[in-house]
DNA sequence: ATGCACTTTCCCGTCGTGGCAAGGTCAAGC
DNA sequence: GCTTGACCTTGCCACGACGGGAAAGTGCAT
């Protein structure tokens, strides 16, 4: 099998089949006599199970952890959980920071009348009379997670 | 006012500012004697302008049309808020996205026992019987990046 | 005169992906 | 044969929004 019928089986692209091999993701596939890369229903596994992965929004770090836990017939599903439930946990993090943003500004378009004038509180919320502390973040960081 | 100053006073570092003016987001600075880039107020107010935005999640493009529309007096607050909106909009998207993500695999490790055996319907879910589609969109917006 | 804090420009790395270029390989049609 | 077109190869550049660091210049205090 080619690299291009195994990106249609598996649903990742042949430039990043390519690009995983790069970095050690799915391991050196082997070569036909024409120096194409050759491919197996088990290689397209491997990377169907990378693309369903990174669909669940998993880094490729993380990637790497699970597939070697994949492979592994002795791992215990404690492993997997601890990797799945701190993926979910930074997802939530940046979902939080987001609905934060979302909502300061939906507020201030709130107040903003939208017409011809120029007066405009999202502007003046832009400005910000926020000017006291030079280091203060005036949202929650994806670094400190408020447990 | 040297560009530390500027930088402390906007809460912009210095090698933003000077990336900011690299892209055309800022003036090119005016410059002391030694060369330094010399900055009044008014620069540092704006400076301030553009962090808030990016601290509500701005990408570039739109803070560049925020600040045309800042600095004119004859602007529409309608023409503001339709931005501000539209942010918003993309944001609520990107977020229903990460949720979803957040969901799926939530529920992955709710039916995972994680113990100390193999078993794992996280694994399971990964391998996924959900063949050859195209992928998804990216996950990753760029107003969750670390800084 | 030496040290230190600050500045300058420039280049590289992030992360996951798309795009393009220049060339190799193979089967089909003329 | 010879061309066309579809596939493959390697490799480099780009994105957004920065951070890091090198190598060199500037300014002030000791």
């Amino acid at each position: 099998m080619q690299i291009g019928q195994a990106a249609k089986a598996s649903g990742v692209t042949a430039k990043m089949i390519r690009h995983y091999e790069a970095i050690g993701l799915v391991p050196s596939a082997g070569r036909q006599p024409s120096n194409y890369r050759d491919y197996d229903d088990a290689d397209v596994h491997r990377l169907r199970f990378i693309r369903r992965s990174r669909d669940l929004g998993f880094p490729m770090d993380r990637i790497r952890d699970l597939l070697k836990l994949w492979s592994d017939r002795h791992r215990s599903s404690s492993e997997v959980k601890a990797i799945a439930l701190a993926h979910v946990a930074e997802m939530e993090t940046r979902i939080a920071h987001m609905r934060e943003m979302a909502d300061v500004l939906h507020a201030l378009a709130d107040a903003c009348e939208g017409n011809g004038r120029p007066e405009c509180p999202i502007i003046r919320g832009l400005e910000g009379s926020d000017a006291g502390g030079p280091r203060m973040p005036a949202y929650l960081p994806p670094g400190s997670v408020n447990h």
